[in-house]
DNA sequence: GTGGTCTAGACCACC
DNA sequence: GTGGTCTAGACCACA
């Protein structure tokens, strides 16, 4: 897996899990890869991928049955939408919308670029 | 001045330099607040001031007349608008976009919360 | 059943078990449940049932028949009351008086909220 | 520093803190010591008291100014205290009533027990 | 096998 | 100087 370094690395597979779990790849209740599992996947330390766990496991996204391993809450997928969609509308679309009105960018010209990057990215 | 924990001190002053500029509160050619000022009107340590003002001075917005201060450029306020659009373009928006697949929000609802915030700033 | 996380599975099955011969429920003699048994009734690990019987045996409070099983000691109850007793004032006591100092609580609160709380079990 | 092996390293220096905010003898406000200065004071690895204040940040009892150091909350010792008595009504003090009822103790001589340990350690 | 804690030591950005 | 992240590796209790 390869990481930005723009974020840190363990928030950066905490938001690939989530995705995963949104995407349906990983269902609810299922019993998520165990931490040295994941450690050698990722080809990152166990303490960083205990550190997303422990992360998503306070966001009561994972849970953990002890000496089992860590597992998908129930209503997970809920949880993150609504956790995402709460940080995108307060910290993401404040910023979005002051960038719109620096740069003289409205709604329409957004969505043409839009169309534009969809195109580039159906190449 | 309150300042977010998700970016850096300076560049936060960065931002809000600029912006003034673009505003026209500050003036091209005009001189800037010593960083001994602005550092105690923004309540920072002065190191972090200096940064800033590199920052700046890097991306050839403001300059430096040695033993006088820093001022702005003549060309500042195109300067940051492009910059500032690349970055929006190549950096934010992918995300944006990202962000609105996986939540589901379409243009006609970002229109619709830009609204809304905009009567809620307006109280 | 239910496991508090604040304490080891195997020590919470431990108690629950004393608890019985206590009762009454268990009479001292008896045979126990299997492991396997016991392991399917609380939904746990046999290895785990296995530590709690290897404990409550160190304890003598239940003794083995090689081949046959576990059995309740014919003193068990009279064992468990003073192990009980020794491990509440040497160990409990001292720090519930520390956190009715810490938190201002007297006697006198103490008995209201055991009153209260008899009430809720009530329910 | 000493530590009991009963529960982790990290978790009794957050207690001492607590401890130390109530008492008044780390005022409201005020600069902790940095985390380094903390390892060395306690013979422990900054890594540990990192995960300390991570903890106590994370109850609101101490709060972080980026490149100067962690500070004690406003209202830190009021936090502590709903805190620790929330833990002792629901986690600690079910228990003792149990035990209590198990072992025959009743409050005359819960107070009996606490006045003999004042005059032990009175001494 | 599982997670959890701890140490030692490095590197980084930021103030 | 500050905190924060990451690695490597050890040890432990628990299932």
């Amino acid at each position: 897996m390869e990481f930005r370094k723009s974020q840190t690395i363990y928030m950066q597979i905490a938001d690939h899990i989530c995705e995963r779990i949104l995407a349906g790849i990983i269902q609810e209740g299922e019993r998520m890869e165990s931490v040295r599992e994941m450690a050698s996947q990722t080809q990152v330390n166990p303490n960083t991928v205990m550190r997303t766990f422990s992360f998503l496991q306070e966001q009561e996204i994972i849970f953990n049955k002890r000496g089992i391993g860590y597992f998908v809450a129930d209503d997970a997928a809920e949880k993150i939408k609504t956790m995402k969609r709460e940080e995108f509308v307060k910290e993401y679309l404040p910023e979005l919308f002051k960038m719109m009105q620096l740069l003289d960018i409205d709604f329409e010209e957004l969505k043409r670029i839009y169309e534009q990057s969809k195109k580039a990215a159906a190449k």
